[in-house]
DNA sequence: AAATCATATGCATTATAACGCATACGTAAT
DNA sequence: ATTACGTATGCGTTATAATGCATATGATTT
């Protein structure tokens, strides 16, 4: 059978729409996020880039390594983050995911305020023109 | 009506704070969604009724009445929900609140699955009949 | 091959959250 | 006034999550 771009969209709306995550799935959501350097580690990839690695976190958070190895860890098994490696260099990202449900809460994240991250912003700043 | 400034300064900082949530905020209003009681409670009153009161939510979840009693002033203090007393009742509703963040988050719960609500669902509709 | 850098993880400790029970408080009915 | 009903909460216990340290793994450089 073959399927023309009226379809294609179609079936990937429909798709999006049937998506539907269980209490269980939105739990582990709500409980990733519900960290105060989780949340950072989201913001900053909404807000300042889309592809950060561990060295650059623990520099812009001033976090100990193995914490944000962890959270990262966390968040990736919650099917928020996805991880590419480089070299010795592992970058974290968020996942693409055409879900209703995860797109709401990237848009609820992007609306966080910035005021709490100042220290983080300009760190941040720093560290991706020194890349 | 007139406004004084200290009046003005507050409504600007409700303001501020109702668009944009700060971190630590945003954190406690994950992590209230982040518990099943309590994401039960606020899927019932998105999915079944606006308004529903302790002893419902006790029969309708199975849950023991102070458990439910103390996730619900979790929910009030979070923000969340909003509670309005009537004779020995007490109903609790999701607050009123045009912030974005709280719309987006209220969007994603209400495109949680009702899959794992079967029972519960079941139970609240004979609940809502027999008011 | 050894040293260095980036990242991950096992284990013990500490902090936080949820639970169960008993009981208190407020309102309405008798 | 007493009883019954609906709701809230203090306290101790249990369960879960976060942290710190040490160390392991894997890749790169020398």
């Amino acid at each position: 059978m073959r399927y023309n771009a009226y379809d294609l969209i179609l079936n990937h709306l429909i798709f999006i729409i049937l998506m539907k995550p269980d209490l269980q799935h939105s739990i582990i959501i709500f409980k990733a996020l519900s960290e105060i350097t989780r949340l950072k580690i989201i913001w900053l990839l909404i807000n300042m880039d889309s592809k950060i690695c561990v060295t650059e976190i623990i520099e812009v958070l001033n976090e100990p390594q193995y914490n944000v190895s962890r959270h990262l860890r966390i968040l990736s098994k919650a099917g928020i983050l996805d991880e590419v490696k480089e070299g010795k260099w592992v970058y974290y990202f968020i996942k693409s995911n055409d879900s209703a449900f995860f797109q709401h809460i990237k848009n609820a994240v992007g609306t966080i305020s910035d005021k709490d991250m100042t220290i983080e912003i300009q760190r941040c700043k720093q560290r991706l023109i020194a890349r």
